[in-house]
DNA sequence: TTGAAAGCGCTAACAA
DNA sequence: TTGTTAGCGCTTTCAA
């Protein structure tokens, strides 16, 4: 192991003065600078995180906390915990997996998953920051980033209207949660601003019970229906439940909302509202970060894209 | 934060002492050790990790890498990476998602899932202990712990004689690893033992394109015929398939293999061979310590659980 | 059986 | 601008 005081051997200088040109730069003349560097790189030093962690106070370890049930564990959290996993290793940090909330000591922050509204005292309660992914209810002033749902519905239910569907419906979930009114929000204001007629059903996020749903209202479904959804669990159900009929895209136009592997296992694939997990995750440590910083609380809305696929006419 | 020379004060003995106690406990006599012990309760303390880290030369830190494309992330990676931070942060250990091969010294040990036939000498090459998810092939000497795959789609094929089904065929897929052998070698074997001809078809693993071959030989497939899938999502395109003449599972059976996510969210859901994913992890992370101590290497097969649910007859 | 001293690799304070 | 000292919390010598 490669270490400060090698480093400092080799170019002459003391350990400080390497330890500053890695940590403070610009505290180190020019010419000492270029030598310690080019020790480094000779050598080829990394610092030693685990030391630096014990002077600095710092664990350089995130948790992750996913506060849903395990074995429901939706693709979307596998994908924003991997996209967090390279952000964080980037910056050096480290990611710690929990299912429960406690007061460790032993982690600098918590990025949190899958919340419901019950979970939000004890999270506040905690004394390290704490960032949400999901948009957080008024009564709670906590840090969050999330999609901009209302947009992701608004985008879904305007493509509806352009590619021609005469009645448009939205399957909205049945979880009073922010991001769940927001998306039904997003299709309301806009089936308003276009002055449409809006029909919003609600069910549990299953496709097995959206397919059941279809299956009961089918009287009410004329040709030419686009169904918006809530995500792409209710869409898929949807889809099966039409594709029967042999209806889609022609007949019915379905579009769901997430965009992480449901979509593509679908058949016809579906047409859905794109989260971008990569940016989220970003915008995550970010925020997370900002606050190891200045304490300051930040609400971040990254908008959705909308993928057109097979569940829509073109 | 509490330390170590916290508890030595309020138990009156030097700071040697409760690391003793900690660490060593046979070379404390009794009275001391019990007050040692009170003393810790008392006050709540807990090892610092980092502190012990630096000083122990370790990281209490395990790379999991995913050489598969995050893209086409697996939710049986997901589940098996809960499970994985579940186990080593019982034993204080954090985990360290990776996506590429590095010969970093900041990790005491890797997971490695997803792995193809041309990684296993950067692999092996490696200077911390590495373990497979997924048997390794006979050349290469290398840990793994696997679910035992050919007992899975024995267990599999047996269910569709008993079942009744009179022709039995096999949807493998097209990947050359042990893995994907075996699985069809459980097939193989359970039809030669009960003396049924055999048929072996081949796709890649994506439900559409098993979805089309199906289409493409239902001329071949008489009523009352079992489908043996490699794996879950080839089972969801086999019923997709055959669902539109519905014939799940009076007339067609299909078994697919996995048992995360996917096998819900079919219509029929999916009776399936299901990976125990807790106990895998718990396996990996047990093997990854042998080695740790004694640089032993094992090689462990966990067997399967054939989860009868609604694409088989009971 | 117990304790004192030294040091893991690093950085913040202070001194030169 | 650079270096010296001290110490983060722990554990392994070595001595009592």
């Amino acid at each position: 192991m490669v270490n400060l005081a090698d480093v400092a051997h080799q170019a002459h200088v003391s350990k400080m003065t390497v330890s500053r040109v890695i940590n403070h730069p610009e505290k180190v003349s020019t010419e000492v600078r270029t030598a310690v560097m080019a020790a480094i790189e000779l050598i080829g030093y990394q610092p030693n995180r685990i030391a630096k962690a014990l002077v600095n106070h710092q664990n350089y370890v995130i948790q992750f906390l996913v506060l849903e049930d395990v074995v429901t564990v939706e693709p979307n959290y596998a994908i924003l915990l991997l996209h967090l996993a390279d952000v964080l290793n980037q910056k050096g940090y480290t990611l710690e997996i929990s299912t429960t909330i406690t007061d460790n000591d032993h982690i600098d922050g918590i990025i949190v998953s899958g919340w419901r509204q019950s979970d939000l005292l004890a999270l506040e309660a905690l004394r390290v920051p704490v960032v949400l992914y999901g948009e957080s209810p008024t009564d709670h002033d906590m840090a969050y980033v999330d999609v901009d749902n209302r947009i992701g519905t608004m985008l879904a239910t305007r493509h509806m209207i352009n590619a021609g569907y005469q009645k448009i419906i939205y399957v909205g979930m049945d979880v009073d949660l922010p991001f769940s009114n927001e998306r039904e929000l997003g299709y309301l204001d806009t089936m308003v601003a276009k002055k449409r007629v809006s029909r919003v059903y609600t069910v549990a996020n299953h496709s097995h019970i959206a397919e059941q749903l279809i299956h009961n209202i089918m009287a009410q479904l004329p040709k030419n229906t686009g169904i918006v959804c809530a995500t792409d669990r209710i869409a898929l159900g949807v889809v099966r439940a039409l594709n029967k009929k042999n209806g889609v895209p022609e007949q019915y136009g379905v579009i769901g909302f997430d965009g992480v592997f449901i979509d593509q296992i679908s058949s016809p694939q579906l047409t859905t509202v794109h989260q971008p997990f990569a940016k989220i995750a970003q915008s995550l440590v970010d925020n997370l970060f900002l606050q190891l910083q200045n304490s300051e609380l930040v609400m971040q809305r990254i908008a959705p894209e909308l993928i057109r696929r097979d569940t829509t006419r073109a």
